[in-house]
DNA sequence: TCCTATGTTGTCAT
DNA sequence: AATGACAACATAGG
């Protein structure tokens, strides 16, 4: 699930629940998903959370006793606020136990997700190069970072050191919408299709966000809107949509509409 | 049985 | 040294 849009809805979600409770226990189900660090975790028991950043895919959450908290959720992952009383959700990796009654727990089925302490917001993004947020970003650096890559477009929108947030179906709509094939050169593009393709990528994320992340409310002339299947016509054309391999990542496109530079 | 899935990373090659 | 290509990770559904 988890592009920035749907990580911008954990957050809310998060807010919405977590904010301000005390953290009576911490339940770690599965020691991969915390990377082995499960005494740093238990550490924030008695803590509260009190403020949480998105950036890109991840979400920082920083705690009463000024630790911060990371969650990032991989390719299948989420959170799930509710009563103790009732089972434990499937798939909770870590239950954060709270004094009233409620739970959150991070759910990460395919366990591609991470959480865990870091040593502050900052830090980390430098540590992992993670360059500035999808909907942060100022059009001259994004496309001076994409200038300086070699990859083709699709993977270049995909690499979170050019900007973060950017995941697997966004860059297919990007490029949908911007009638740029998923394969073109990205130095051949030239600064009147780069600009193009900010434009699109900064609308198409906040028409995600405006819809709550979901894909099947997205406007009707958005190929994501209709999944993935071999089924998709292209709305403009109606041609089929192709579904091909770019970049090791299954990639949908039309022919016809998307040119390749 | 085989392939795919909204992500990242370690390894190997260039 | 830095960058790019690609398999690997773990689980379920078609």
């Amino acid at each position: 699930m988890p592009e920035l849009p749907e990580v911008e809805m954990f957050r809310r979600y998060f807010d919405e629940t977590a904010l301000e409770q005390k953290i009576s226990d911490i339940q770690i189900f599965h020691p991969k998903v915390v990377g082995g660090q499960e005494q740093l975790l238990m550490s924030l028991i008695g803590d509260r959370f009190v403020e949480s950043q998105r950036w890109g895919k991840n979400l920082f959450v920083q705690t009463g006793a000024n630790k911060t908290l990371l969650m990032h959720f991989g390719m299948t992952g989420n959170l799930d606020y509710y009563n103790s009383g009732v089972d434990t959700p499937k798939y909770a990796r870590v239950v954060f136990e709270f004094d009233h009654g409620f739970n959150l727990a991070y759910v990460s089925k395919r366990m591609f997700g991470r959480i865990g302490l870091t040593s502050g917001i900052i830090q980390y993004i430098e540590d992992k190069s993670i360059a500035p947020d999808a909907m942060e970003i100022p059009e001259s650096e994004f496309i001076d970072a994409l200038k300086r890559k070699k990859k083709n477009i699709k993977s270049a929108l995909l690499d979170q050191t050019v900007t973060a947030g950017v995941g697997n179906w966004i860059a297919d709509e990007i490029l949908y919408q911007a009638k740029i094939h998923p394969t073109s050169v990205t130095q051949n593009l030239t600064a009147k299709q780069l600009s193009a393709i900010y434009q699109e990528m900064r609308e198409i994320i906040e028409v995600a966000i405006d819809v709550e992340a979901v894909r099947e409310a997205l406007p009707s002339h958005y190929i994501t809107r209709y999944g993935r299947k071999s089924t998709i016509q292209c709305p403009g054309c109606d041609q089929p949509i192709e579904r091909t391999v770019v970049g090791g990542r299954g990639t949908y496109a039309c022919e016809p509409c998307q040119v390749q530079f």
